[in-house]
DNA sequence: ACGATGATGAAC
DNA sequence: TTCATCATCGTA
C-alpha cells in the first residue's frame, strides 16, 4: 500500500496533522534513486500566538510559506549550517507547520536532511513526486509484532526563548 | 560544555 | 550596516 499524502489531508488543525504524519513515510526521490523513511518524531507549531513559531512576529520573507497554502514544504536553514524541514498545514492565511525531527534511525531534523540532500531548493514546493520529496501511507508500522503505537508528548526542542509557557507546550510528538 | 558557521531580522 | 540570535550537532 502506497497512498500518496495530498495537500487536503495537511488542510486540518496543526496538532491532528502532527499526530497523523507519525508512522507515515518522507519520500524522496532523486537521479532515478528512491529512499523512504517513517516519521518516528515531530513538532507542531501553530498559528500566530504561538511564541515559538517563526510566524509569531508576523509575515517575512522567510516564513512567508508558513501562510500559504496546506501540503507545501517550509525548509530553512539554522545555526549556519542545518536545514529544517517542515509542511505547512491548515488553512491559507493562518501560519502553522510541522517540523519533521526524525525518520527512521536519523535523530534530530538537521540529520535527516542531509541523509535526504534536502535544502533550500524545495522550500515552497508542493509536497508531491514532481517536487521530489512528498509523503505516503504505507499502512501500519509494526511493533511487537502488534499493528499499535504509542505516542508520547513532549516539549518542544530548542525553544526556551518562547518563555516558559509556549516552551513547555506538549507539542512534540515521538512515535514509541 | 562548547564551537562551528552563516542567514535572519531588528536595531541603529 | 551592524549585531545578537538561532526549531542543531559533533566533539570533549
Amino acid at each position: 500500500m502506497r497512498l500518496i499524502l495530498e495537500p487536503k489531508f495537511f488542510d486540518r488543525p496543526a496538532l491532528k496533522v502532527g499526530r497523523a504524519l507519525l508512522g507515515k513515510y518522507l519520500v524522496r526521490t532523486q537521479n532515478g534513486k528512491e529512499m523512504a523513511l517513517p516519521i518516528n518524531e515531530v513538532e507542531v507549531y501553530d498559528g500566530f500566538v504561538d511564541r515559538a513559531s517563526h510566524a509569531y512576529r508576523g509575515k517575512t520573507s522567510r516564513n512567508q510559506v508558513m501562510f500559504g497554502d496546506a501540503g507545501h514544504l517550509y525548509v530553512y536553514f539554522v545555526y549556519g549550517m542545518y536545514w529544517m524541514l517542515n509542511v505547512v498545514v491548515g488553512k491559507k492565511d493562518y501560519p502553522a507547520a510541522i517540523l519533521i525531527r526524525g525518520v527512521g534511525d536519523l535523530k534530530g531534523p538537521g540529520k535527516l536532511t542531509k541523509a535526504f540532500n534536502i535544502d533550500k531548493k524545495l522550500n515552497g514546493k508542493i509536497a508531491e513526486p514532481a517536487a521530489g520529496l512528498w509523503f505516503e501511507d504505507r499502512g501500519f508500522r509494526f511493533r511487537h509484532g502488534k499493528k499499535i503505537w504509542h505516542i508520547k508528548k513532549l516539549p518542544r526542542v530548542g525553544v526556551a526563548y518562547a518563555g516558559p509557557e509556549w516552551a513547555t507546550k506538549p507539542y512534540r510528538f515521538v512515535l514509541i
